[in-house]
DNA sequence: ATGGCCTGATCTTCAGGA
């Protein structure tokens, strides 16, 4: 069987709940991974997903932030962050979500901006992903296929943005923040790496100013890290920059992932 | 000319995004 997991930042998924119903139909992903909701749990769109076939779990907490998971192969054993996640500002923010989806074992992440290099928030960052690197440590190790996924905020390498020479001390591109997915790997996960569906660079987000994605200034932040069992199982994966194109998208592309299992 | 957008809430102005 072929299994398609995926993860979207959708900035809002009030906004984009047409969209988001028009990509289901189209990409028929079994398990799809969410960030941006910018809604309450209350205002999740369920209905109109289970209309689809699709059960969902949500961490919504308003106005900023929120993930989900979606699927059609089940959804069980879910879990809100975890122990030693940190707050900001004294508050636990909704970034990350984990659930068991037929088969594999999805954490949903929506990493936070850093804002600033120095900034109280880009420490925050640094402390969450190092948060992270300990919770997927036992998952790392596990027979059963694992992967988390989403908006990390980072460009792995400078490859990875358009111009690396507008990114000089700029967030998304520093040395602490690659070294914090590098040690992800040391955990025993490897980044799955999707193919561009045109041009050479596997963008998966591009600013809605300056015409930034007609120009293909775009970068490569949402990613992809599957434990031993789950990247075995990986046979393709790309990025749907169709689904950036016209008007109401999100600024962010889905990636998509086939698994043979 | 050194910008140009989008979202939701504090709602005609702002913070945050990256």
């Amino acid at each position: 069987m072929v299994l398609r997991v995926a993860t979207w930042n959708v900035n809002s998924v009030t906004a984009r709940v047409d969209r988001l119903v028009g990509w289901l139909g189209t990409a028929k992903p079994d398990v799809l991974c969410l960030q941006e909701l910018k809604t309450t749990d209350e205002l999740f769109p369920s209905d109109r997903l289970a209309d689809l076939g699709y059960e969902a779990a949500s961490w919504g907490s308003g106005r900023w932030n929120g993930v989900a998971i979606l699927s059609r192969v089940g959804i069980a054993d879910v879990r809100r962050g975890w122990d030693g996640l940190p707050a900001f500002d004294g508050a636990l923010e909704a970034r990350a979500l984990t659930a068991t989806c037929g088969p594999v074992r999805v954490t949903s992440v929506y990493v936070p901006n850093g804002r600033e290099v120095g900034h109280a928030h880009y420490e925050y960052k640094l402390a969450w992903l190092d948060s992270l690197a300990q919770a997927v440590a036992e998952p790392a190790r596990a027979e059963q296929p694992y992967a988390v996924l989403g908006d990390f905020n980072i460009a792995p390498t400078d490859a990875d943005v358009w111009d690396v020479s507008l990114f000089a001390d700029s967030t998304h591109v520093t040395l602490p923040e690659r070294a914090r997915l590098t040690a992800l790997e040391s955990q025993g996960l490897a980044e799955v790496h999707p193919r561009a569906l045109k041009y050479d660079k596997a963008f998966t987000y591009w600013d809605y100013r300056q015409l930034g994605f007609q120009k293909n200034k775009g970068m490569r932040i949402d990613l992809v890290f599957g434990n031993p069992a789950f990247a075995a199982a990986v046979s393709d994966a790309w990025v749907d920059r169709e689904e950036r194109k016209g008007a109401g998208a999100s600024d962010h592309a889905p990636v998509v992932v086939d698994l043979t299992m």
